[in-house]
DNA sequence: AGCACGCCGACT
DNA sequence: GTCGGCGTGCTC
C-alpha cells in the first residue's frame, strides 16, 4: 500500500475582486505550519509577482492543478493575528468582499506592499559639547537660541520640539551644520517629556459622566454620550483616556475627517503626557506605516485617527472612542464599504472593552440602541461657556420672488450684519439631492403614491427633461403634471434650481463686501480651509458653503447663518435625508453667535409648517429624532429594517440594464423573505458619460439579509455580464446613491 | 484588477 | 501587408 502524504500548502489572498484563495507550496526548501497564518508572502501571479497574506495552511485539494511555490515568507511574526484577523474575517463576511481587498484596505500601503515594518524608535535632538560650548554666545531672542536651550542637557523629541516650537527644524539645521546639535534615537515611546496637566475642573453633569464612563472598563460597554455643543464632550475623553493610560492599556479615538486638526493633537497631547499617534489622509505612508506599528509593538498608548485608524491592532487595549459617531465620513464610499462606527463596536466586542461614542446629534441607529437600553445613554444638556443659544427663524418663501435662491428678507439680514462689519454663512444644503418636483407658490411636492401608502413618503425626482417623475425607491414612473395639482399654478419647477447663481447675486448686490466662496472645488483640503478662514479672520464678509462649513473652526465675528436648501432635506428621495438635515442645522445654528454676540439662523423653506422642522425648532435634536424614528419604524426603514444595494456603473446603459437584469433574475433563487426593488436608475449621474443604477434589498431581519447575501454575491461574480460594468455590494449604505 | 490571447479596420 | 481596437478568459 502506497501512502502519499498531501503537501501542506500556503492558502493565499491576494488584493483581487476575485472571492477565492490561490494555493502555493511553500519557498524552496520551506515547511508551512500554523504559525504562516497572517503573515504576507511574495509569490508569483501570472507573469507578475504579488504580495498576499496567508489565510490557511492545508493540505492540496486531490484535484489541485500543479502549484507554484511561494517566493518569500516576508514577515517571521504574523502581521494581523489575534482579534484583529478574526474582525477582518467577519469584515469581509458582513460586507462580502474578498478578504484580500478587506486586508488591502485594512494595511498602510507600504505594508501592502510587502515592505518590512518600519522602525518605530523616537527620535529628538541633543546639543553636542561644541554646542554647549556655543550656547552662551548664540544670539537671544532667536528661535535656534531657544531650541539649543530646550536640548541643552536632555535629548527632545521631534515630536515635542514640534508642538512646543515653530519652525524648530530649520533651527535644528543650522545647529547640525555647525556641529551643535544632533539627532538621536530614543527609547521607543518613553517619551518623559511632556507632563501631562490636569484636566479643566469638570462640572457636576461632566463629573457624573465621567464616573459612568470610568466604571465600565475591562468589559464591552457600549455607550453614547449625547452632549450639545460646547458641552465639554472632549473633556470627557480626555478624562476616560487618561485613566486608561493610567491603568496601562491603549486607547484608539476615531474622528471625522474634518475634525483632526493640529489644536486638537496639541490638546491630547498636553492633557494626556503621552505621544499621541495620529493617522489620517494627509500623512506620508511612511508615517502612517510608523503609527500603525508603533500601536502593533504597544509603543504607542494613545492613536487618533479618522476612519481608516479603526484598522490599528491593539495589543493591550482599553478603551474606544468615537467622536461625532453620526459623521458620515466613517462609511467608505468605495471599494470595501465599511462603516467604521460599526466596526469600532465589533472590535469594542472583541476585544472586551468600552466603546464610547459621542455627538451632539447621534445617528438614528445608534440613538435607537441607546434608547432600547443596548448601549448606556450618557447626555450633557448644559453649554460649558456662556454663549447663548441661536435665535432660529423660518423664512415661508412661497411665491416670493427669489434672486439666486435667496428671498429679500435673508438679503436685507445680510446687509444689515454687513453694515455691523459682522460675517455671514449662507449655508447650501445641497449634497447632491435630485430634483425633487416643487410648487414655488404652495410648496406642493410630487410624492409616490405606492411608497405614500407604506409610509415611506418618497418624494419622486424629475427625469427625462422634466416630463417624468420617478420613484428611486420602488421605480414607478408617472408623467409630470403641467400645473399644481394643489392650487393649480403653473410655477413646478425642481427644487434647488436658482441656487447656482447665489455667489453672483451676492456679489452684484454687495459689490463691496468680502466674499468667500467654500467647497470642494475652491478647497481641496481642510488646510485650505483653514487657511481660508485665517485669512479671513473677523473682517466683515459672506461665507457661502455646504457641509464643509458646516464645523470646526471657531468664527467668533460670525452672527448670520442663512439656510437655503431646507426643503432638499425635507423631501427627497434619500430617506436619510431628514436626518442629515436635521444634524446640519443643528451644527450650523452652533457656527453662529460667540463672545457674547448674539446670533441668528434664518431657514428659507416652502414648508415653515413641516412637523420635522417646527419639532427640530421647538423641542430641539431629541424630539425630531422620536419623531424621525417613528417614520422609520412604520415604514421599516434603518434601523429597523436592513438594507443593502447592489450598484453598477457602465459607459454604456445597456450593459448595467443587462447586469442589474442578470443579478436580480439570479436573486430569486436565493431572496427568501428579502424584498428586491430595481433596477433604479440612480438619480445623480455622477460624471457624464457614465451610467449608474442599483438594485435596493431590504428585510427587517438581519441575518436573512445576510444569508441571502452569501448566496447571492458569488453567483454575481460569475455573471458574465458583471465583467462589463464596475460593480459593488453595499451593506448598510449611508448615502442611497 | 491586470494581462494575454484573439480576431477585424486604417495606416507606414 | 502590419498596428491596434477591446471582447473573453485566467490567474494557484
Amino acid at each position: 500500500m502506497t501512502f502519499i502524504a498531501a503537501p501542506i500548502v500556503l492558502r493565499v489572498v491576494l488584493s483581487l475582486p476575485l472571492p477565492r484563495a490561490f494555493d502555493y507550496l511553500p519557498p524552496t526548501g520551506m515547511v508551512a505550519d500554523a504559525g504562516w497564518i497572517g503573515c504576507r508572502v511574495r509569490v508569483p501571479f501570472g507573469n507578475r509577482e504579488r504580495i498576499g497574506m496567508v489565510d490557511a495552511i492545508g493540505a492540496a485539494a486531490a484535484d489541485a492543478p500543479d502549484l507554484r511555490h511561494a517566493l518569500a515568507r516576508l514577515d517571521v511574526q504574523p502581521l494581523l493575528h489575534g482579534e484583529l484577523l478574526a474582525s477582518l474575517r467577519w469584515l469581509a463576511r458582513y460586507y462580502h468582499a474578498p478578504l484580500g481587498e478587506v486586508i488591502a484596505t485594512a494595511l498602510p500601503a507600504v505594508l501592502r506592499d510587502g515592505e518590512p515594518l518600519p522602525e518605530t524608535c523616537v527620535h529628538g535632538w541633543l546639543l553636542t559639547e561644541a554646542g554647549r560650548t556655543a550656547l552662551p554666545a548664540m544670539r537671544q531672542r532667536t528661535r535656534t537660541r531657544a531650541l539649543a536651550e530646550r536640548i541643552a542637557t536632555t535629548a527632545v523629541s521631534e515630536e515635542v520640539l514640534g508642538a512646543t516650537i515653530d519652525d524648530w527644524r530649520a533651527a535644528a539645521r543650522a545647529l547640525h551644520r555647525r556641529g551643535h546639535a544632533e539627532r538621536v534615537a530614543l527609547a521607543g515611546g518613553s517619551d518623559g517629556e511632556i507632563a501631562a496637566s490636569a484636566g479643566h475642573a469638570l462640572n457636576a453633569a461632566q463629573r457624573e459622566v465621567v464616573a459612568v464612563v470610568l466604571a465600565a472598563h475591562d468589559r464591552f460597554a457600549p455607550m453614547l454620550l449625547e452632549g450639545i455643543t460646547g458641552s465639554g464632550k472632549t473633556e470627557v475623553y480626555l478624562e476616560a483616556i487618561a485613566d486608561c493610560l493610567a491603568r496601562g492599556k491603549q486607547a484608539l479615538v476615531l474622528v471625522p475627517e474634518i475634525g483632526l486638526t493640529p489644536q486638537m493633537l496639541r490638546r491630547f497631547r498636553a492633557r494626556l503626557g503621552v505621544p499621541i499617534h495620529a493617522l489620517h489622509s494627509g500623512l506620508a505612508d511612511g508615517e502612517r506605516a510608523r503609527a500603525w506599528t508603533a500601536m502593533a509593538r504597544g509603543e504607542g498608548r494613545v492613536l487618533v485617527g479618522t476612519r481608516s485608524a479603526i484598522f490599528t491592532p491593539l495589543p493591550e487595549p482599553g478603551l474606544i472612542v468615537v467622536d461625532e459617531e453620526h459623521d458620515a465620513s466613517y462609511k467608505q464610499h468605495e471599494g470595501v464599504r465599511y462603516h467604521a462606527r460599526d466596526l469600532a463596536l465589533l472590535r469594542g466586542k472583541a476585544l472586551a472593552v468600552p466603546v464610547l461614542l459621542g455627538s451632539a446629534t447621534p445617528s438614528l441607529e445608534s440613538l435607537q440602541h441607546a434608547l432600547a437600553g443596548r448601549y448606556t445613554h450618557l447626555s450633557l444638556r448644559q453649554r460649558a461657556g456662556a454663549a447663548s443659544p441661536p435665535q432660529v427663524r423660518v423664512l415661508d418663501v412661497r411665491g416670493r420672488a427669489l434672486a439666486g435662491g435667496l428671498c429679500a428678507d435673508a438679503v436685507t439680514a445680510i446687509a444689515a450684519a454687513l453694515a455691523r462689519d459682522e460675517q455671514v454663512l449662507v449655508f447650501r444644503n445641497r449634497r447632491g439631492y435630485a430634483p425633487v418636483l416643487l410648487c414655488h407658490d404652495c410648496g406642493w411636492r410630487a410624492c409616490c403614491a405606492r411608497c405614500d401608502a407604506a409610509s415611506k413618503g418618497m418624494a419622486m425626482t424629475v427625469h427625462g427633461g422634466g416630463r417624468t417623475l420617478m420613484c428611486h425607491h420602488c421605480g414607478s414612473r408617472r408623467p409630470a403634471p403641467r400645473a399644481c395639482p394643489d392650487c393649480g399654478g403653473l410655477a413646478l419647477r425642481p427644487q434647488g434650481q436658482g441656487t447656482e447663481r447665489i455667489e453672483e447675486v451676492l456679489a452684484e448686490r454687495f459689490p463691496e463686501a468680502l466674499l468667500l466662496r467654500i467647497d470642494r472645488s475652491t478647497t481641496q483640503h481642510r488646510d485650505a480651509l483653514e487657511k481660508h478662514l485665517d485669512a479671513l479672520g473677523d473682517r466683515p464678509g459672506i461665507l457661502v458653503g455646504t457641509q464643509m462649513l458646516a464645523k470646526g473652526h471657531d468664527l467668533p465675528n460670525l452672527t448670520l447663518v442663512v439656510v437655503v436648501g431646507v426643503d432638499e432635506g425635507l423631501f427627497s428621495a434619500d430617506f436619510r435625508a431628514p436626518e442629515k438635515l436635521a444634524q446640519l442645522l443643528i451644527q450650523v445654528a452652533g457656527r453662529g453667535g460667540r463672545a457674547g454676540k448674539p446670533g441668528s439662523v434664518l431657514l428659507q423653506t416652502h414648508h415653515p409648517e413641516h412637523p420635522l422642522l417646527t419639532t427640530l425648532l421647538a423641542g430641539g435634536y431629541p424630539a425630531f429624532a422620536a419623531l424621525e424614528l417613528a417614520a422609520r419604524e412604520a415604514a421599516q426603514f434603518p434601523p429597523y429594517g436592513f438594507l443593502a444595494l447592489l450598484r453598477a456603473e457602465a459607459t454604456h446603459d445597456a450593459a448595467v440594464q443587462t447586469f442589474l437584469g442578470e443579478a436580480r433574475d439570479a436573486f430569486a433563487a436565493v431572496a427568501g423573505k428579502v424584498s428586491i426593488h430595481g433596477p433604479l436608475p440612480a438619480p445623480m449621474p455622477r460624471r457624464a458619460g457614465r451610467v449608474r443604477a442599483q438594485l435596493h434589498l431590504s428585510c427587517p431581519q438581519r441575518p436573512r439579509l445576510q444569508a441571502a447575501l452569501t448566496s447571492w454575491v458569488p453567483r454575481l461574480h460569475e455573471l458574465k455580464s458583471a465583467r462589463k460594468v464596475r460593480w459593488s455590494i453595499d451593506v448598510d449604505p449611508v448615502d442611497m446613491y
